[in-house]
DNA sequence: TAGTGGTCTAGACCACTGG
DNA sequence: CAGTGGTCTAGACCACTAA
């Protein structure tokens, strides 16, 4: 009758309000911006905060926000790339700077990984940690599970534990011929060990990158990678060639 | 005094009860099983409903949850794997049943598009759209850009739009050679449109699969597909070899 | 200490599904 | 139609950061 507009679905606030938020950003503000406090975005939109806080969560999902408690939102920067397959598939640690080792130890491995890894779930396998830097920012933690039947010469290494059996353990593994490896990318959420290595609060949303390195016909190592989903763009292939290189809009006053 | 527990830090109630129903998950639910509702569950555990949907909105992002308005919250299957990208590099729509082309216009890219395809912003592209079933679910939505420069033959067709014309399309690609291909993935949202599409409301979680064509020493094609993250894992690399299956816990009464 | 984002509550109403 | 999950409100308090 009265109604001009069809409306099949009523958009929800925080919906309309991403949109309107999504303009704002790239037309109005420029990397590292400071955006009003969340009370006051409220206020000025006339929602209530957790609905205001609904449309935040969106776009830092989308990498657009970082959001930092006790200090506030400010405008991201475009993802990064991160390069985590190649052409030439190399063991971890093999002259690739990306990587830190900072630990390792000998315990049994979750049951998923044990049953990648086709050994038994209460098997000892050895665990290097390690942590990849870029631009300044920590972006991903990996765990990297060895069978012990996979170095069988590790009579000359000392250290029960540490950065400098962890660089002892990879270097082994490159005496291993690689005969090919295997990678699946999964959305999942920190935990609060990851967390605080990269430097978000626990359940932040991360790409879960889990590869299987084959060597003598048999599953050699496992690993399993977790990079921050609001602050990178894993690219495969074609590494050292051209980069993709987003720029998801160009206008920024 | 009189806390023997530290407590450095007091963990939030949506966290924990996030533990509590993991662990009931793995333990005494098997898949496909429906929970009790929201209302109930919150009075269950004495929190109010919207820290009970908290910890099952973390659930459902890494896949171990399945909720559909009006009808109920059930357990999900482990999450299938999915190729996206093989040791062959292949034109999209090469023998290929994955995907069935939709449909096809010829528009304006997005700029970040037109960015990879390396055409000015202005100029109009084809662009096919695809889906993408799996054991019978919808699993991914892809639009493909091509520049006109890179299908000059496409006198032959008569259609304007449609699925028989993005089938020509494709079919007039695989004349190029294909000399490369670059991936990336990243967390994305998804859009209105692709939500219907993907059976999933606007806003959930997707892996965003960006893949440029090289061919003629240039940018011939991009694709981007946008995967349902709660259902899939991307798989790279290997297809055909053995494949990763995941076992979440193997556990089930 | 003041100000930020993170957690939590106890309601309310809406949109959708199925019988 | 009853029951489900999805949206929204108007508060409150907490944990953290920086001045």
């Amino acid at each position: 009758m009265g109604t001009t507009q069809l409306e099949t679905v009523p958009e929800p606030k925080y919906w309309h309000l991403k949109t309107v938020l999504t303009e704002a950003l790239d037309s109005e503000f420029s990397v590292g911006e400071i955006l009003p406090n969340e009370r006051d975005l409220a206020a000025r939109f006339g929602v209530a905060r957790a609905t205001l806080r609904q449309a935040l969560e969106q776009l830092e999902l989308e990498g657009r926000l970082q959001r930092r408690r006790g200090v506030g939102t400010t405008v991201a920067p475009p993802r990064m790339g991160v390069a985590v397959g190649s052409e030439q598939h190399t063991w971890p640690g093999a002259a690739d700077d990306a990587w830190k080792p900072t630990d390792c130890t000998l315990a049994v491995a979750p049951a998923t990984v044990a049953d990648l890894l086709e050994t038994d779930r209460d098997e000892n396998v050895h665990t290097v940690r390690r942590s990849r830097v870029s631009h300044g920012q920590p972006v991903a933690a990996e765990l990297i599970y060895i069978p012990e039947s996979s170095v069988p010469d590790l009579s000359a290494i000392d250290a029960p534990s540490g950065p400098a059996r962890a660089r002892a353990l990879l270097r082994e593994l490159q005496h291993l011929e690689l005969e090919g490896q295997e990678q699946s990318v999964e959305l999942g959420s920190v935990s609060a060990e990851d967390a605080r290595e990269l430097d978000r609060l626990p359940g932040a949303p991360v790409l879960v990158v889990t590869t299987r390195f084959y060597a003598d016909a048999r599953t050699a190592a496992v690993s399993v990678a977790t990079y921050r989903a609001d602050t990178c763009r894993l690219t495969f292939g074609a590494t050292g060639g051209v980069e993709i290189h987003h720029d998801p809009e160009r206008r920024a006053s």
